[in-house]
DNA sequence: ATGGTCGCCGAGCGA
């Protein structure tokens, strides 16, 4: 089963190259972040044709999951216990979707993305990350994937120019030990060994021809519990899907299970 | 330190 995850910057302007990226690397599970589209838009965008069931939480605004699956969807949540918007797929703080596919329970997230250290969305987000890691401490003992857009570059190799990001968000020591804590309950990044770094991004901003000089992020990654972790036989970052015109500015992440 | 570019909609705001 392969397994993917996308930030996709607006789900109906990239729809093309989902479809592209669907069958470019026969994905069976695809969570998409930043859909940026209301929960109605969905039928039109001919996903269920190409065989996907659609799990989805989000307004037309700045963010909005998803979950797509081609190998049964069931046990769809919006949002985890404890957190804003939990239940309702239609509230724009959702920021999360779970769905059991092929056995396999996948959480799309978009991580809140802070602004300003300091700033009280800045400490929304570490609230938030509190939560979730207290929710998915429950889930660590069944094949569970955290995947998604985390917000945090959790070690210097994973920025650019760390000189640059010193006073910025998605750097500092209270995210980076916000996403550590994950690791400590026994999540595994199971991109890393697939894909080491340096200079090995997932972002990488619309402006500075940033992609072209490929100085960009790490900051999207699937944490997989140990029972899914030990079935992971490979993975790797798209970044070609960054490239030319109409390009989300992620790329998508692929891993593979046996 | 600022500005650069996208996408939401049809002005700014968020990333």
């Amino acid at each position: 089963m392969r397994i993917a995850t996308w930030n996709v910057n607006s789900l109906r302007s990239r729809i093309a190259r989902v479809e592209a990226f669907l069958e470019r690397h026969d994905v069976d599970v695809l969570a998409l972040q930043e859909t940026k589209a209301r929960e109605e838009q969905v039928p039109m965008m001919g996903l269920e044709s190409m065989g996907y069931e659609v799990a989805y939480a989000g307004t037309n605004q700045w963010n909005g999951v998803a979950v797509l699956s081609r190998v049964g969807l069931a046990d769809v949540e919006v949002g985890f216990p404890g957190q804003p918007g939990w239940g309702d797929p239609a509230e724009s703080e959702a920021r999360a979707v779970g769905a059991t596919c092929g056995g396999v329970r996948v959480w799309s997230l978009y991580v809140p993305n802070g602004r300003k250290v300091d700033d009280p969305h800045y400490h929304y987000k570490l609230d938030w990350l509190g939560r979730l890691r207290e929710a998915a401490q429950e889930w660590r003992t069944t094949p569970t994937a955290l995947v998604g857009d985390w917000n945090i570059a959790p070690t210097d190799e994973d920025v650019f120019d760390p000189k640059q990001f010193a006073t910025s968000t998605h750097v500092t020591p209270r995210e980076r030990a916000a996403f550590q804590a994950f690791l400590d309950d026994g999540y595994v990044d199971v991109v890393r060994p697939h894909a080491p770094g340096p200079e090995v991004y997932t972002y990488w901003d619309y402006y500075r021809q940033r992609y072209e000089r490929n100085r960009g992020l790490r900051i999207d990654f699937v944490l997989g519990s140990a029972p899914f972790a030990e079935r992971v036989t490979g993975a790797f970052i798209d970044r070609e899907e960054r490239a030319g015109q109409g390009a989300s500015d992620h790329a998508p992440v692929v891993v593979d299970l046996d």
